[in-house]
RNA sequence: UGGGGCGUCGCCAAGCGGUAAGGCACCGGGUUUUGAUCCCGGCAUCCGUAGGUUCGAAUCCUUCCGCCCCAGCCA
C-alpha cells in the first residue's frame, strides 16, 4: 500500500510502481535511469516529460540518471545540439552524474560485441542492396526469406566485418545483420541490420569510424554498460523490446536492464515531432528553435515559462500507456499559477486612447502608490505618476456599452487603478476615420487611491498610464501556432498549411508605466488585466525592454462576448 | 487479413474483485481597487460492446467494435 503513494498522496504511475516493487523485492538496491536524446534537434516539451520521469525517479529513489547522447548517426547530428540539450536539462533543474555520456564512447566495445555475435553465429555480413533487403524482409502479413549471405562461415564474416571497419567497402554495399528469424511475425526480428557503413564526419569521433551501429543494437548495450536498471522509452519501441532483449541475452551480459514503454506527449494546437519542428525552423515559418511560440524548452523559456511550471505540468499529466492529447489550457494553467504568486504587477496600455481629466491641474504630477502584488504586501509597492493626460485601453471605452460592461462609457464613472474615480464628460471622434481620438473626464479629488469616502460603487476598475510619463515599449502578443487542435490529423493536408497566421502580433508602441525602465532581461511581470509578460532575454536591454506575452489572464468577460 | 499496444466525465487520470479519487475545462454562488487571484458548491447509477464467472466486476474469462504503432542501411 505504502509503495503506491508519494508523500503528497498522489498515486504512483505504473512505472514507479514497478520500480518500487523492484526495490522492495531486492531485485535492485538502487535505480539507474537514463535520458538518451539524439543530438539532432532541440528538446521540446515532450522531452521534458521524459526528463522529469527519468530524473524524477532517480531523485525520488536516491538513484541516478545519466544523460547519454544517442549519437550513432553522424549524418544528422551536431555539437550545437548537444550544447542546447545540456543547457535545457540544466535549466529544467536536473543534474546528471559526473559528466555527459555518449553512445559514441562505446563504439570500440560495441564493435567487440558485434564480433562476439559473429563468433557465436548470431550475426553475419550481408551484401544485399538496401532495396533487396527490403524485398527479402517480406511484408507485415507475409514472412521474409533468408539472405543468400546468411550462412557464411564465422571466419568469413569476421574478415568481412573487419574490412567494413577498415573502410574497404562503399556505403550501402555491406551491412552487419543479426541472425534471428526471417519468418518472425515481428518484422524487427527479421535479421535486423545492426551496423552500416557511413562515411560521415562524426561530431565526436571524427573520422575514426566508417561503420556505425544501429539504434536497436546500440541502445540496449549502452544501457547495459551503464548498469541501467530501468530503460524508459516511448510506446513505438514496444515492438523493439524483443530485439533489445535478444541482443543482451545472446551476449549473455551480466546486466539486463528492463525496458518499459510509456505514451509520448501530445499537446493540442501544436506538433511535437522533431522532424516537423526542424521543418518549421529551416523553412523560416518561425524565428528559430527558440521562437517563443515553439514548444521547445528554449522557446518556452524565452516565452516566459518557468522550470517549475514545466515540472508541475509533467507531474499533472502523469505517465500512462494510452495515447493522449493534452489541452494547451493545462500547460497555461501551470504557468499562470506559478506567475500569479511570483510576478510583480505593472500597468501597460497596449492600444492607447487618450483621456483628458478636465478638472485636473495642467502640469501637476502625483505619484500614486501601487502595490506590486494584491495578495502579498511583502512584495512592496512602487510609485506611478498621474497627470492630466492619460492613456487607457481602447477596449475600455464604449460609446454604447451593454449593461454588463464594467468599464468606461457615456455617463459612467470608473476607477483608475490605484488612482482616482473618473467620470465621463465627452469624447471626440475623428470625422474621417470614425475613430475616437480622446475622451474627456473629470476626477473626484476625494477618491485619491481609488476609494470613495461615501462608499459609492463604480462600474469597474481599469488600468492607465500617464501620457507624459509613459515609456513606449514593444510588446509581442503570442498565440497558438496552429489553427486546429491536431495539425497532423488530416494526412492529406500539410501541417504547415494549418499554421495560425496571427500567432505573433507585434505591438511596437504600447505605453508602459515608467518603472519598466528597471526591467531586466528575463524578468517576469503581470500587466494588470492583460496577462503575464517577460522581458525577452535576447532582445531586451535595461531601459528598453521587449516584452513577450507568456499567457493572458483568464478572461471570463472576453469569453462571453 | 501478421505482430505489438490502447479503450474509465469534454481533455487528462486514479482504480489492482467489495460497490467510480484528483486535475484541467465547464456551470452556479461568495470575496475582490486586476471581469485576475481566492473561497464554496455542482459536474460518470456508470467504466468501448455483448455475454459469462461471482453473494458482489471498471477490475477475472470470452465475443465483438474502435483507435494507435511496426515492412529506415533513422532514433
Amino acid at each position: 500500500m505504502e509503495t503506491r503513494e508519494e508523500s503528497e498522496g498522489r498515486p504512483l504511475d505504473f512505472i514507479r510502481q514497478i520500480i518500487a516493487e523492484d526495490l522492495q523485492s531486492g531485485k535492485h538496491h538502487r535505480t539507474i535511469t537514463r535520458f538518451p536524446p539524439e543530438p539532432n534537434g532541440f528538446l521540446h516539451i515532450g522531452h521534458a516529460k521524459s526528463i522529469c520521469l527519468n530524473f524524477g525517479i532517480a531523485g525520488e529513489t536516491g538513484g541516478a540518471c545519466n544523460l547519454r547522447f544517442d549519437d550513432t548517426n553522424p549524418s544528422k547530428e551536431d555539437v550545437s545540439y548537444v550544447e542546447s540539450i545540456k543547457e535545457d536539462v540544466k535549466w529544467l533543474g536536473f543534474h546528471w552524474g559526473k559528466e555527459a555520456l555518449y553512445a559514441s564512447d562505446y563504439f570500440p566495445q560495441l564493435y567487440e560485441f558485434a564480433a562476439a555475435l559473429i563468433k557465436i553465429d548470431k550475426a553475419y555480413v550481408c551484401q544485399l542492396s538496401p532495396d533487396e533487403i527490403r524485398q527479402y524482409r517480406g511484408t507485415l502479413t507475409e514472412p521474409g526469406k533468408e539472405s543468400p549471405y546468411r550462412n557464411r562461415s564465422v571466419a568469413e564474416n569476421l574478415d568481412l566485418f573487419e574490412r567494413m571497419k577498415s573502410g574497404e567497402f562503399a556505403e550501402g554495399s555491406h551491412v552487419l545483420r543479426a541472425k534471428i528469424d526471417m519468418t518472425s511475425p515481428n518484422v524487427n526480428m527479421r535479421d535486423p541490420v545492426i551496423y552500416r557503413i557511413l562515411k560521415d564526419h562524426h561530431h565526436r569521433t571524427a573520422d575514426t569510424w566508417v561503420i556505425y551501429p544501429m539504434y536497436d543494437y546500440t541502445h540496449c548495450l549502452s544501457d547495459m554498460l551503464e548498469n541501467i536498471t530501468h530503460s524508459l522509452c516511448t510506446l513505438e519501441f514496444e515492438d523493439h523490446r524483443p530485439l533489445y532483449d535478444w541482443v543482451l541475452d545472446s551476449l549473455n551480459t551480466p546486466c539486463h536492464p528492463r525496458q518499459i514503454e510509456f505514451a509520448r506527449l501530445n499537446l493540442s494546437y501544436t506538433v511535437m515531432s522533431k522532424r516537423k519542428l526542424l521543418k518549421m525552423v529551416m523553412g523560416k515559418y518561425v524565428d528559430g528553435w527558440d521562437d517563443p511560440r515553439m514548444l521547445t524548452i528554449s522557446g518556452l523559456r524565452r516565452r516566459g515559462y518557468t522550470p517549475a511550471s514545466l515540472r508541475n505540468f509533467c507531474k499533472t499529466i502523469g505517465i500512462g500507456k494510452s495515447e493522449s492529447r493534452i489541452d494547451m489550457g493545462v500547460l497555461e494553467n501551470e504557468i499562470r499559477s506559478d506567475l500569479n504568486v511570483s510576478a510583480p504587477r505593472r500597468m501597460c496600455v497596449l492600444d492607447p486612447i487618450k483621456v483628458i481629466i478636465d478638472n485636473y491641474p495642467v502640469g501637476q504630477v502625483e505619484e500614486m502608490a501601487a502595490m506590486n502584488h494584491p495578495q502579498n504586501p511583502k512584495m512592496g509597492e512602487r510609485r506611478v505618476p498621474f497627470t492630466r493626460e492619460l492613456y487607457i485601453e481602447r477596449d475600455d471605452f464604449m460609446e454604447d456599452p451593454p449593461k454588463k460592461y464594467h468599464r468606461l462609457g457615456p455617463d459612467r464613472e470608473v476607477r483608475l487603478r490605484f488612482a482616482y474615480l473618473i467620470r465621463y464628460v465627452s469624447h471626440v471622434t475623428d470625422a474621417e476615420s470614425g475613430k475616437i481620438t480622446e475622451i474627456h473626464c473629470t476626477y473626484d479629488p476625494e477618491t485619491r487611491g481609488g476609494a470613495a469616502p461615501d462608499g459609492r460603487k463604480v462600474k469597474g476598475t481599469i488600468h492607465w498610464v500617464s501620457a507624459e510619463k509613459a515609456m513606449p515599449v514593444t510588446v509581442r502578443l503570442f498565440d497558438r501556432l496552429f489553427k486546429v487542435e491536431d495539425p497532423e490529423a488530416d494526412k492529406n493536408v500539410d501541417f504547415l498549411d494549418q499554421m495560425n497566421p496571427h500567432s505573433k502580433i507585434v505591438v511596437s508602441n504600447a505605453m508602459a508605466e515608467p518603472s519598466l525602465m528597471e526591467l531586466h532581461p528575463d524578468d517576469k511581470i503581470q500587466f494588470e488585466r492583460l496577462g503575464y509578460f517577460c522581458a525577452d532575454h535576447v532582445e531586451s536591454l535595461i531601459g528598453r525592454p521587449v516584452l513577450n506575452r507568456t499567457v493572458t489572464l483568464k478572461d471570463s468577460w472576453g469569453a462571453n462576448k
